[in-house]
DNA sequence: TCGTATTAATGAAACGATTCAAAACAACCA
DNA sequence: TGGTTGTTTTGAATCGTTTCATTAATACGA
C-alpha cells in the first residue's frame, strides 16, 4: 500500500457520497446512525487518515500557529513554549516552533516558511527590528504577537515582563532585610534587561535615605563572569564591602557565590545577602538556596496566544499590550541577617 | 487585500499563462530572460508567496520532518533537535518539532497531527512502545529513525549512544590517573542509562587486579540526591574513602562536588577525583571545573537526518543502527594526585 | 522563401478535502 | 393518495499549485 487512502477511497468502499463521508468527519449530526457506522468502519478499514494539506488548501488557511524564539535552550523561552503549546492545543492549533538563535536571516527564513505553511498567526520574540515585516504580514491577514517585547500598545499586541518591577523587588527585598550597603552586578547595561532592572534597584533604593547602590559592571551573564566580579569582592578590605548584592541574573549569583563560599573568609548570608534573576532549576540547589525572581513564563506563553486570538477574532485591530510582574522567591542566601529588624 | 495572491493573479498580472509562472519558481531555466524578469517584478509587486499546502496537496508529500523528542528542556535533546534541523534545512526540508514530556498520549498525538501533515519521514524518541505504530506507518509510506534508542537492526534505523563505553571511559580515565577506590553514584539501575554507564565501569575496573568499584545507590539524578550521597562520605573515616568518583551524570557530580568542598576536609582532586557524564554548560564553570562524559549530541541529531534520507531514497528497507562513542572531556576535578604515576 | 529543428509558452487536468444547492427520502396528516 | 415538512444524501465546484502534452515562436540553413 504506497498511496494512502482518500476521501474517495473511503465513500467507493462504504458506498457512499464523498460529500457524506465529510460530513461524518466534521458534522457527524447530519448524518444518520446507519451510515455514520458504515463510514467509520470504512475508514478503519482503509487506515485513512485526513490530508491536512487538502484541507487547508480549501480552507485558505492552516490550523497552525508560528513561534519564533531567540534560543529554545534557555529556560525562558522553553517554558514559554511550552505553555504557549498547550494553549494553542486548548483552542484547536498547532505551534510550529522556530528557533533564530538571536540571528536574523535564521529568523527571516523562518518568517518565509510560516507565511508559504498560511500560518493563522505569529508569535515572536524579535531579533532586530522586524516591525516593517511584521505590518507586511498583517495586510496580508496574518496577525502578530510580539513576545518579551513591549510594543506600542496602538500598533501591536505584545506580552513582556516588567524588568524595571522585577529589579525593585529584588532591592527592595534586601533592604526589608536589613541590608543598606546595595550592589547591582550587571553586564553591559546596553542590554534592555540589564538596564531596566537595575533602574529598579535604584528605584528601590532611594527610597531608603540611609541605602547606598554601587554598580559592578560584569563581562558578560555567565558563572565566569560572577566568579570575576566575587574574585575582586573578595579582596576588598571588611568596610568596602556590601552587605547585599543583587545580580542581574542567576548565573552571575552562582559565579558570585562560588567566589565568596570559596574563601571561606565571607558567609551567604551572614555577611552578605545574595539575590538573582530568572529563578533557574539551579538556583534552588546552590550551595546556599539562592534567593531570585521569577518570570511568569507560563503565564507569558499563554497569554501570548490569547491575544494572538483575539487579533483573529476582530477584524478591527484592538491591540493589547500585557505587562507582568515577576515574583520574588526567598531562598536561604537572603535570609536576614542576626538581629536586624525586617520590615 | 485580504486574501493573498495566487499564481493566477501572477500570471494575469504579468500577461502570461500561470504554468509560465510556475515554471519561473521551479525550473528557472525553461523560461526566456525577458519573460522571467516580467514574472519576477510581477510577483514583486504583488507580494506573492507560494501556498505550501497547495503545493504539496499536488506533491502528495510535504517537505517536512517530524521530531519527537522527550523533553525539549532537557540540554541533550535541545542539542540534538537543533542539529536535526540544521540537516534538514540543508536537504530542504523543516522540522516538525513535538515534545512529548515523557507521556505516551502526548506522543500519540503527535504522531496522528504529523500523519495529517504528511510528513517525509519521523524521527522519534519514544516513550513506551510504539513499534506497531512504526510499523503502520511505514506502511503507509513514512519511514521512522529511532533516536537515543538502540534498535534491532533488521527492522529499524535507530540512532544511540553507547553508555557502557562512556561508562568505561569515565572509569579507565579515574584508573588511568591512579585512582584504584573507585565508587559508581548513580540512581535506581532500572533505568538502562545508568545500568550500562555501571556496567562499562565495571568493564573497566575488571582490568586492573588491585582496583575496586563501589556502587551507591542515588535517589533520582538531581543536584540535592548528589548532595546527599556526600554528605555521607564525608562522615566515613579517611581509610574508608574512595579516591575516584563517577557520577552517572553531572548533576549528582555537582551535588557530590557541594558536599565534599563545603566541608573542607577533602580537596578535589587532590583526595578524590570527580567524574560526571553528559558535560552540561555547569560542568566547566563548577567551582573545580568537572571532567565529564560528553555525548555527540550533533552527530546524533546530524546522523538520524541521513539514515531517514537513506529510508526515503531506496524503496526495500535496508536499515541501519548507527551507535556513537561518547567522548572524555578532562577537567581539573580529575588532574592527577600527586606522585601518582598515570599510564 | 520555405522547411525543419529548437526553444518558449500555454492551459487543461489532477491532487484531496469542504461546501452547498439540489435531489432523494422519510414521516406525517388530511 | 397527495401534499407538506423535515431529514439525509448527493456530487459538482472550488481552493492554488504542478505537470505535461500541445501549440506558438524563433532560429537556421538551403
Amino acid at each position: 500500500m504506497n498511496r494512502s487512502a482518500s476521501i474517495k477511497d473511503v465513500a467507493n468502499h462504504a458506498s457512499v457520497a464523498v460529500g457524506t463521508v465529510s460530513n461524518v468527519l466534521n458534522y457527524p449530526d447530519r448524518v444518520s446512525q446507519r451510515t455514520k457506522e458504515r463510514v467509520l468502519r470504512a475508514i478503519d478499514e482503509l487506515g485513512f487518515v485526513r490530508n491536512d494539506a487538502a484541507r487547508q488548501l480549501r480552507a485558505g488557511h492552516s490550523r497552525t500557529i508560528g513561534l519564533i524564539v531567540l534560543d529554545v535552550g534557555n529556560p525562558f523561552f522553553t517554558s514559554v513554549v511550552r505553555a504557549a503549546e498547550d494553549a494553542a492545543a486548548l483552542q484547536g492549533s498547532a505551534v510550529l516552533l522556530g528557533d533564530s538563535g538571536h540571528d536574523a536571516s535564521r529568523e527571516s527564513n523562518y518568517i518565509d516558511l510560516f507565511q508559504e505553511q498560511r500560518v493563522q498567526g505569529l508569535l515572536i520574540s524579535p531579533v532586530g527590528d522586524v516591525t516593517a515585516r511584521i505590518d507586511q504580514l498583517r495586510e496580508r491577514g496574518v496577525p502578530t504577537v510580539l513576545v518579551d517585547r513591549l510594543a506600542d500598545e496602538s500598533k501591536y499586541s505584545s506580552v513582556s515582563v516588567d524588568d524595571d518591577a522585577g529589579g525593585y523587588l529584588a532591592a527592595r527585598h534586601l533592604l526589608d532585610t536589613g541590608r543598606r550597603r546595595l550592589a547591582f552586578v550587571g553586564g553591559p547595561t546596553s542590554i534592555r534587561q540589564v538596564a531596566d532592572r537595575l533602574q529598579g534597584a535604584e528605584r528601590a533604593v532611594k527610597e531608603e535615605s540611609d541605602a547606598t547602590l554601587e554598580v559592578l559592571d560584569s563581562d558578560g551573564q555567565t558563572v565566569l563572569a560572577g566568579r570575576s566580579v566575587g574574585n575582586l569582592l573578595v579582596e576588598r578590605g571588611p568596610g568596602e564591602l556590601p552587605d547585599g548584592i543583587f545580580c542581574a541574573n542567576d548565573l552571575l549569583a552562582l559565579g558570585v557565590m562560588q567566589s565568596l563560599t570559596m574563601t571561606h573568609t565571607l558567609r551567604i548570608p551572614e555577611d552578605i545577602a545574595l539575590i538573582g534573576y530568572d529563578d533557574i532549576d539551579f538556583a534552588v540547589s546552590a550551595v546556599v538556596p539562592l534567593s531570585s525572581i521569577r518570570q511568569p513564563t507560563e503565564a507569558l506563553g499563554r497569554t501570548a496566544i490569547e491575544l494572538l486570538a483575539e487579533e483573529l477574532e476582530s477584524e478591527n485591530p484592538k491591540h493589547r499590550a500585557v505587562i507582568f510582574t515577576p515574583e520574588l522567591v526567598v531562598r536561604q542566601s537572603t535570609a536576614p541577617a542576626k538581629g536586624s529588624s525586617a520590615r
